[in-house]
Order: C-alpha cells, then structure tokens, then sequence
DNA sequence: CGAAATCTTGAACAGCCTCAACTTTCGTGG
DNA sequence: CCACGAAAGTTGAGGCTGTTCAAGATTTCG
C-alpha cells in the first residue's frame, strides 16, 4: 500500500517513485519555497504557445496537461501526455522557448516557477539540479518510447502501450491501481497521440474490449488484462526508472 | 561563408550553430580540459546497450552515430542519429543508465569524459550547466519532431523531413553545404529511422530521385530542391534553435 | 574473381484511412 | 426537469498506402 500521496505540498508528487530519494529536505524545501502562483484551468486551455518566449515553468499538480504539434492541416500530433507531479515545460528554463504547444487536456491545478527562481534554487545545490535536469531526460526517455510505439507497433499495440505507460506512470503517484485510472481524452484526443484517426481508434478500442484486454469509458480506463496489454504493446516500464527496478 | 571549423579542438562543433556564444573561453576551456581518451571505432560498432551503467560520456567529433530500440522481433527502430559536435549520451549523466542502445554507422572519432570530470567542470559554472542542459532539450527536441515524422508524415514525407533536418544540422558543424553531406547509411537504416521497410524505402527514394528533390547514393545525400523537400516533409527548422533565428 | 551484401522491381495482400450515416451522450436554456 | 442541439462515439463500405514475399540486378569487398 502506497504512502499518503503528499498533495499537502506543491511538490508532493515531483519524482515520486523516481530518485526523489536523493533529494534532502533542504533540496525539497528551496524548491517548494520559490514556488508561486498555484491556480487552476479550465480544460482544454491554450497554456502556451509554440515559439513564445517562456519565463516560467510549470508543474502539474492536479489533472492532465498534453503538449502537441500542428501539421500543415491543423491536425495535432501530441508528443508528451503529463500527470500530476511532471515539470510539464521545465526544458523551457534552458530552451526559452518552446517549440510546441502546451494545452490542458481535462480542468487542471498548477504550480509556476520563475526562471530566476529556479536559477537561484540550482545555485550551489547540485544534486538538486541534477535530478531536475533528470525529470526533463524522463520526458526524454517517453518521447523515445513514443517514437518506437508510432514507428514499430500497430494500432492495437500503440493504443496498449501508450495505456500500460500512464498506469504506471499513475501508480507512481498514487493515481491508478488495479490498473484503473482517469483519462480526461476522447477518442480523437487518443487518436492524436498515436498517429491514427478516431474512427480507428474506436474500432481498436472496440476490439481490445471485446476480448478482455481493456475498457475506456467516460474518461475512466480499466486494465483488465495487463499482461496482455503490456505484450501487445512490447512495454517494459525500465524506461520509466521506477524506484522497485533499481539494484543499488 | 562558414569559418573554419574548428576541429583542432575537442569541443570545436559542440552546439555550433547553438548559442555557443553564450560559453565563455573558460567554461570552453574547462570543458575542454576535462576530456579523455579520444579514439576511433569502426563502422557498426555498439557502443552502449540499453540498461547498461554509464559512467561516462561521449561526444562525436567525426562520423555518424545512432541510437535505437528494438522491438520484440529484433527489429530496430532508430530513435536518433547523431552528427560531428554532440553530445551523444550526456543523458546517461543525470540518467546513469541508457534505456536504448548506441552504435556506430560508419567510422567514428569520439571523445569521453567521466561523470565525475562533468560534475566538477559544471560545479559553479551554472552556465554551462544549462548550456549542457540545453544540449540534452535539442535532443528532446528532435525526438519530438521525430514523433511528428512518424504520427503525421506519409513515406516520402518522412524521407523528406529527415533528410532536410540532418541537412541543416550538418550545415551548422560545417559537414553540408549546397544541400550536399554524407551520409553512411544503408536504405535499410533510413527505414529503421522512418517506421518503413527496406523496399518502401528504395520506392520513396526512386520517386524523391524522378521527382528532381533528392539523390541518395553512396553514402552522399544531395538535396537538388530544398524548397520542395521541405514542403513535403512540412519541414521549419525552428526546432534546431539555429542562431540565425534568434531575435535578441 | 567470386561470394555476400545491398539494391531494385513486381505482384498480391493487409492495415488503416476516408467518407458517410447513424446512435448515444453531453451541455444548456427554457 | 425536460427538450433540444451539439459533441462524441459507432459502424459499414470502399480505397489507398505501405507490407510481404520473391526474384533478379548491382555493388562491395575479401
């Protein structure tokens, strides 16, 4: 049974079930004291835009944050789902700006950081910058992982892959368990991230539940057979650096 | 005309192009300082395989490197190719484990440095922490464009998006001009890096050639009609945060 | 020079898309 | 609370893109 999930603080869920370990109280407390601006969205918020110049950062504590890219149609391909506790556009700090667009996928709560906040909390903490710089390289890390569901899976084994991630990606901060979990998406929004269109998508979904494997309805998923998914979806989760795979 | 290109030093291309400017002569020279071992491989040669402890990490002066996942049938699907001046697996600092595997294409120059010469160079050098930061994002960056290839190109105009990026990636170390660079890859490797087969791949390459947009033969790619290429592949090199963008 | 690797081409097939219609759910105002 | 329109989900039929399998041509390299 996983610990009370520390939504008491800002930074409650950053890292959880990643290294967090390796952060002192000190490292926690100068980046929780620089934080501001905790607020809430609506869903389906433009956040920013791609090319804009960025000064802040932002953390999502409650809900679901997706970053895209338009084609020349307008059409979207997400490129990064986040959940609560990721550092949703922390590569804007050394970027400064962002080549993509950041939107809300359901109604959300976040927490920003100045730059020059940031900036001074890294000062004379390295650990503390390490393990940020190591939170935008798991968003690194995901996007490979993306990059392998669009280029080696089919539609079955993407939709199944990219579900078996945000279960344990939602595990690790208390979200999911027993492989059932919210998804603020529709079926378009799915469709977008797996490089298919809506009506495939349905059909997919369709199938997987038709033989057991899964249900997404009314913005609740249920892994009903997670062994299968995650063989369909050739996941293994290594690539997520969940704290139970380390050996040291 | 570009400058010369600087290979006398180690360094010399690391984010040419990228706000190199932004280094100062000692963060150059302390970096610098702290490289080890340079050395040659042969074509073909794995470098790191995929949950292997890094302990350092390396930076490619000549030649070309991949990195890449395999799925369960042995196939692989290349998540990056790397040219002269990256910084190929400064991930594995932060990361300390790779989740994919790196090997050569053709013969490579690369040089290393140990995490621990890392750690010490950046210690009060927060400018060229985020420098290095910054490296690591330009990755993310081409892996999120990758997606993009993958989720909303069709054949060609994967093709088209790849050959176009590397060209202006190339173009920025001093290794391209005129749309012309080398490039050691078989068909079979492009359709790793494009979620397309080996035989699709010659197709796409056969109708690029009749078209007049590009030639790929002998491990030399010359892009006879940028203007088009880079339509076809919706290509907007933004993403590679070329200097020549910067508006400040 | 010969063997192996790579490239090239054809033909048939499969997976996903497009288009279109219909059903269900959701959201809003009366 | 219901009625209504809009949004989201569902299903079918047909078509296109890229795959698979197979054979032959060319290049590379020992």
């Amino acid at each position: 049974m996983a610990e009370v999930t520390g939504t008491e603080t800002i930074t409650g869920r950053f890292l959880m079930g990643r290294r967090r370990s390796q952060l002192t109280a000190d490292d926690i407390a100068a980046l929780e004291g620089s934080a501001q601006n905790v607020r809430s969205l609506p869903a389906r918020t433009l956040m920013i835009t791609a090319g804009e110049r960025v000064t802040v950062s932002t953390m999502l504590l409650e809900g679901f944050i997706c970053r895209y890219m338009d084609d020349r149609e307008g059409l979207r391909q997400l490129v990064a789902i986040h959940v609560p506790g990721d550092f949703v556009d922390l590569h804007g700090f050394p970027m400064e700006m962002l080549d993509h667009d950041v939107a809300t996928l359901g109604p959300v709560k976040v927490a920003s950081w100045p730059h020059a906040a940031l900036a001074k909390v890294m000062e004379g903490r390295p650990n503390l910058t390490r393990m940020l710089w190591f939170s935008t390289l798991l968003d690194a890390a995901m996007h490979r992982e993306w990059i392998f569901r669009l280029g080696r899976l089919g539609a079955e084994g993407r939709v199944a892959h990219l579900m078996c991630e945000l279960n344990v990606r939602l595990e690790m901060v208390g979200l999911a368990s027993e492989g059932r979990f919210p998804l603020p998406l529709k079926q378009a929004d799915l469709a977008e991230a797996c490089g298919l269109t809506g009506v495939h998508v349905n059909r997919v979904l369709r199938s997987l539940r038709e033989r057991g494997m899964l249900v997404f309805r009314n913005g609740i998923v249920e892994l009903l057979d997670r062994r299968a998914l995650a063989s369909l979806g050739e996941f293994d989760p290594a690539y997520l650096f969940p704290d139970d795979l380390r050996k040291d």
